[in-house]
DNA sequence: CCAGCCGGACTTTTT
DNA sequence: GTCCGGCTGG
């Protein structure tokens, strides 16, 4: 245009150079809503993150004008990372997981909903034990809670409120919905699902809201656009309602997530869905050897519902994949192991090898083989560092410091450690709150002005409240000084000392690591937002172990070899896709387990298995024979049997 | 109120 | 098998 076109040229070279053709498109095609259908191992982090930075060093907007999106912690994490390499500045981007980016709108707009400033995000266990409450008050079953859980997330995930006529009220989950909403909202708190459904509502509610954030953002970036579900489709569609800036990235091949509430649909509507719209495929794989990525593709095709893309290399054909056939599930284990350690010897590092399996009870049998082999190994999304019973704890009373209104922090500490404020106590406190609609702190305080409760209740009731109020009232102390207050004066960390058990030991071992990881805190508030949205921990990563971990936790991780085990029918496609006559999901999930292979993959399966404690014989996964035989080499061998 | 024992349910995937 | 939750006796 003007007269620093030069120099913009040389900026753009410099950032476009090493991308392939279709990356390039992609990257500079800014005036259109951009579908970037982006195959496995095709680059397409490098795609956002280049594009991200080549906004920003153009000046067609300004950091702070670009919102980038992603699904998991990880890949947010990632972003960051590689676009900080590669532009200064960018730490004004918006870039974070559309639950993190919501809470941050939901934050600043809390007063809109109804909510403080400082509402509480609460986490799945939090969820069931409040859904438990309510149904033990109806006399229902407690069983109930996980399918009335998944009824009221699927809603949410569709931006359908309790007085929704979609909602049937006649049902049990209906019912404990509109209670469940009620009381969650009464606690100052949020859900997940909450964090996009209330971020939707308010901006329907609110153009002058909707419109500042509408041209705040010139560019919107959203990673994994196949995951989706119909509320962030409905957020996404309210910033950017004809596409303009937009800019999602996905591959439908690789939609894992419908019983999670996304919905394909979303990325094969998308050139109806916005006007000027244009398609970019990236096709060309830097990851995989040429069968891995034939068998992969000839799996695929057999799915009917796709957009349609085939991932090739002009590198190496590599080795077949391998199917190996085993006696019954601790052979194969065996099997597994024993390959590892030969790879190991044909020095593959640990860390570049991966088991991958359909459902996460299935590690159990892996990692006792590997224990017994004596492999390192780590199982990923397992456990998860703020899922620990003592770190919850400890978190549930920085809460409670921090909001006293948060009563399910409240009613997990009350008694942890024991201090005599037992199920009746508790029980008292409970029903008050309830009646007058208030929370277990206020009502705590309410009956010790009474006086209605036991002496020795009386006593440490207010020890409990006294505690917490003076913990409030030193605003100078850090959260880690705060912390050890806690662990201290409580008697938590005695408490756990006087075990002496092996698993107490472990847990102080890991309230300690909690006090470094607190370090980088300035305020409690900080570290509480950190915890409910980041779910893993970030360290381990580095670590040379063998990764353990379900196929939806392996997406978009890669390593040089990777096992796939339990293809069985029944296992993987597991028998609820099968009566849910959701395949093709399976085999997605299949596509993406073997796509995550660099060099090797090796595909086991175990004629008999035992479930629950009884044995039953399965044929092998139909995948199986869908791989094409040209890729694959079968070992039917012999069993092998100690 | 609490520790310890017993019986049953559990297993699809998770931000 | 294991974990959780409910029941019972101290």
């Amino acid at each position: 245009m003007q007269d620093n076109t030069a120099e913009k040229l040389d900026v753009n070279h410099y950032l476009l150079n090493g991308l392939n053709p279709e990356q390039r498109e992609a990257v500079v095609t800014l005036d259109k809503a951009l579908l970037v259908l982006s195959g496995a191992g095709t680059g397409k982090t490098k795609v956002l993150t280049t594009k991200i930075a080549y906004i920003i060093e153009n000046g067609y907007a300004y950091p702070s004008q670009i919102l980038a999106v992603t699904f998991s912690n990880r890949a947010a994490r990632e972003m960051k990372e590689r676009v900080f390499n590669m532009t200064p500045g960018a730490d004004a981007v918006w870039l974070g997981t559309f639950h993190s980016i919501c809470a941050k709108i939901l934050r600043s707009n809390a007063d809109l909903i109804g909510l403080s400033s400082s509402f509480t995000i609460i986490d799945m266990d939090d969820q069931l034990k409040l859904i438990k409450q309510i149904l033990k008050e109806m006399n229902v079953d407690k069983k109930m809670a996980n399918p009335v859980a998944n009824a009221i997330s699927r809603w949410k995930d569709k931006c359908i409120r309790p007085n929704d006529l979609r909602v049937d009220v006649t049902t049990v989950e209906g019912k404990v919905y509109a209670t469940y909403q009620e009381r969650i909202f009464s606690y100052d708190s949020v859900d997940f699902g909450d964090l996009l459904m209330y971020v939707v509502r308010i901006f329907k509610e609110n153009s002058h809201i909707l419109q500042k954030y509408r041209e705040k953002f010139k560019y919107i970036l959203v990673d994994e656009y196949q995951d989706t579900n119909m509320s962030q489709y409905m957020w996404l569609r309210m910033l950017s309602p004809i596409g303009a800036g937009l800019c999602c990235v996905g591959d439908d091949d690789q939609a894992i997530y419908s019983w999670r509430g996304a919905e394909v649909g979303n990325i094969l509507r998308f050139e109806k869905d916005f006007m000027n719209t244009k398609i970019v495929r990236l096709e060309r794989n830097y990851r995989s050897v040429g069968h891995i990525l034939g068998a992969a593709a000839s799996l695929i095709a057999k799915n009917t519902t796709r957009l349609g893309k085939t991932i090739w290399t002009d590198g190496d054909s590599g080795e077949k994949l391998v199917i190996q056939r085993a006696y019954n599930g601790y052979d194969e284990a065996k099997i597994v192991a024993e390959k590892i350690e030969k790879l190991r010897k044909e020095s593959v590092e640990f860390g570049q090898i991966a088991v991958l399996v359909r459902a996460g009870f299935q590690t159990r049998e892996f990692e006792e083989r590997l224990i017994a082999y004596g492999i390192p190994y780590k199982v990923v999304g397992g456990l998860k560092f703020y899922d620990r019973q003592e770190i919850k704890d400890l978190i549930a009373y920085m809460r409670l410091i921090y909001q006293t209104n948060d009563s399910l922090a409240f009613e997990r500490i009350i008694n942890v450690p024991k201090r005599g404020i037992g199920a009746s106590a508790f029980s008292k406190l409970h029903t008050r709150a309830i009646e007058r609609n208030i929370s277990l702190f206020q009502a705590s305080k309410d009956m010790l002005v009474e006086n209605t409760l036991r002496p020795s209740v009386t006593a440490s009731l207010t020890t409990f409240i006294e505690f917490i109020k003076s913990m409030r009232k030193q605003k100078e102390l850090s959260p880690v000084e705060i912390a050890k207050a806690i662990l201290d004066e409580t008697g938590y960390m005695r408490a756990l000392a006087n075990e002496k058990t092996l698993e107490s030991q472990g847990r102080i071992e890991n309230l300690k690591e909690l006090l470094i990881a607190l370090e980088d805190f300035d305020d409690l508030h900080m570290f509480i937002e950190h915890v409910s949205l980041v779910t893993e921990s970030k360290r381990n990563n580095a670590d040379e172990v063998v990764s353990l971990m379900t196929l939806h936790s392996a997406k978009g991780l890669e390593f040089e070899a990777v096992f796939l085990a339990g293809w069985e029918e029944g296992v993987f496609p597991h028998n609820m896709s099968l009566q849910e006559g959701n395949v093709e999901e399976e085999r997605r999930l299949a596509y993406v387990g073997i796509t995550r292979a660099r060099k090797y993959v090796y595909i086991t399966y175990a004629m008999n298995r035992k479930v629950y404690n009884q044995w039953m014989s399965n044929l092998p996964s139909r995948f199986l024979a869908e791989l094409s035989p040209e890729h694959v080499v079968h070992i039917k061998g012999k069993t092998v049997r100690d």
